[in-house]
DNA sequence: ACAGTTTCCCGTAAATGC
DNA sequence: TGCATTTACGGGAAACTG
């Protein structure tokens, strides 16, 4: 049974930026019998595009000290302006073999779209054809499949993939509510990475590799450890905690934000309806600041009149915040003498106007 | 008389980074008699040092639209590895002329010495002979010189220069209390540029180029509204402080930290003497997540026991500080329904044995 | 080993192309 | 004109080098 393609190195290896180096290798799986005469091997490149080498294109192979023993050539220092394919002729035995499809970029903005476009490639297809020929030919993939591609993207550079749930949540955010069942549904292309969200300026693939980057750069123990509900829809967030005690709270990304984490809590209200309230997303920028544990640990809402409190008291179900996050609080304690040292403390200052928002009606 | 050499471009154009474009242009300050020959000019560089152009070497002299109808030609899109000197030779006169030296650097750290061998260049000579030649072979410049040329740097790129008090800090710290009249004092290179502060990992002019950039990115109006006293030295803070009344503050740059900002206030003490109390200085990383205004509008220190408060009242020698600052600061409120919108609160946890809690348990 | 330099290249901003 | 793509280069870090 073969299982969704992941790749095996966690650096987006088949994505290659213009101007930057790179490296390729070419190995022979089969033993020959001795040969007396070097092997030599010269790499070649689409026509369509230019490439720029540093060393000589013509390599001798050699017997690889971490293998077991099989010959191989690795050319370093590659750089390219653009190009599709890399191919590698060995000369001296008239084999020829060529590498997977590449993308090119010419700035990592751009990572993102590439990298679509070769999970896409991998679901499809397993021939070397062009991406943009697979693309548009195949059938396009279900959502069974490519939802367990993405729980895969996220198992493989955080350390835990998406549950039932979360993907569950994506999947309404692809396809809409309407879907009984979601796994027999085709997803398209353009939907997954072309179109954007409605209303939104991105396409659902930004939104999510957005988050992914958000994870990576600032929020993996936090992740790994559970933590972060995420895929939350605001219905689903609301029947969670519209029954829960005061000062329960999730953590969810922000649908509206690129690579946005927010946390909602249940703030009791004076007429005693729950009320939800949702902090203003925390990005990539405001987290280099200060650290996300140390934001739920310190954050106060100031209401006039009132002491200024921690609206933060239970992690979803019910657990005291204390004992999710105290693991990941960072003292980042700096001695500094002889001055005295200083932090920031995160705060809201509520206004009843404008800071809690309207009860979302329930749509099934 | 001749004013201290002062910057034409307020971006340091004598300096030149590899692999990063410029342009040079040569201007013909003789009227000629009519000729009917087009003038044509070349650029050449020293036989040390390679250099690569885009476009072609020679080009042909044209009137210059924005001026007085002379002669000129630029060369733009220039790319260096390293060069010491531009040579234009008008190749239909027999003419030539040169560059003043530049500076080539390959990372934007090395900016700050590049630019301490022009000024010193420009504050020893205007003839064009090759710096270290000059630096190692002429007298040092007097501190009355130099602490011109530096307050010239401050007014040029800043928008304000140094006062008396600001330089006379700066003497000391460069040459000592020792000395009664720092301005006939010779300054060596050795000592401005090379070594190191006693007990710092850095020189005079990195800690002083440092500051400079700090004001420029991150306290432009607070310094041009002279709201900073910037160069003071504790004994002189000490002076200025003890006898004013508690909650008054000054703003100076950190001698221990590169391109930090702190304040120090007079606090009450219970013994009746004043206490001084400065917080860990602001680094340009801080201050970008924070605008130093609002830092000085909304710092709390919290004390056991104590209800949390800002300790800046008055600006020295004794403004309001809302009368200083209030200008400055900056609401950047953030609108974004359906979220409370949040923000930093700049806090210090005061000990009396300067220990500082990581948890403060507060309320504002 | 180490300090002064240079290379590398991400990520933001500006420029360019379509 | 607006969006997609490329170029430019500051700045932090790694690699290099004497």
């Amino acid at each position: 049974e073969k299982q969704p393609w992941m790749p095996t190195h966690p650096q987006k290896p088949l994505i290659i930026k213009t101007g930057v180096q790179f490296t390729t290798k070419v190995r022979l799986l089969v033993k020959l019998p001795e040969v007396d005469y070097q092997l030599k091997v010269k790499t070649i490149f689409d026509k369509h595009r230019q490439f720029f080498i540093l060393t000589s294109t013509t390599k001798v192979m050699d017997v690889e000290e971490s293998s077991n023993g099989c010959l191989s050539v690795e050319f370093r220092h590659l750089v390219i302006s653009h190009l599709h394919w890399i191919v590698c002729v060995c000369v001296s035995l008239s084999l020829q073999t060529c590498s997977f499809p590449l993308v090119v970029i010419s700035n990592v903005s751009q990572l993102t779209g590439g990298w679509a476009s070769i999970m896409w490639y991998n679901m499809l297809t397993d021939e070397p054809r062009v991406l943009s020929f697979i693309i548009l030919s195949n059938p396009p993939p279900l959502w069974g499949q490519l939802s367990e591609v993405l729980s895969w993207q996220f198992s493989t550079f955080t350390g835990r993939g998406l549950n039932r749930e979360q993907l569950c949540m994506l999947g309404e955010k692809l396809m809409g509510t309407a879907q009984a069942s979601h796994n027999e549904c085709q997803v398209s292309w353009s939907k997954f990475c072309k179109e954007n969200i409605p209303g939104k300026p991105f396409s659902f693939w930004m939104w999510l590799d957005f988050i992914l980057e958000l994870i990576k750069k600032h929020l993996l123990p936090i992740w790994n450890d559970n933590c972060i509900m995420g895929f939350v829809s605001k219905e689903t967030e609301r029947a969670c905690l519209k029954d829960k005690e005061p000062g329960t709270f999730l953590l969810r990304f922000s649908e509206s934000h690129l690579g946005g984490i927010t946390f909602t809590w249940v703030k009791q209200s004076d007429s005693g309806e729950a009320k939800l309230i949702s902090v203003e997303p925390y990005t990539k920028s405001r987290l280099s600041a200060l650290p996300f544990a140390n934001i739920i640990r310190d954050y106060k809402v100031i209401a006039d009149g009132e002491v200024p409190e921690n609206p933060l008291k239970f992690l979803y179900p019910g657990i005291p915040k204390d004992e999710s996050f105290r693991r990941h609080y960072n003292s980042q304690q700096s001695k500094v003498f002889p001055y005295i040292s200083s932090t920031w403390i995160p705060i809201s200052t509520f206004r009843p106007d404008n800071a809690c928002r309207p009860a979302p009606k329930m749509c099934i």
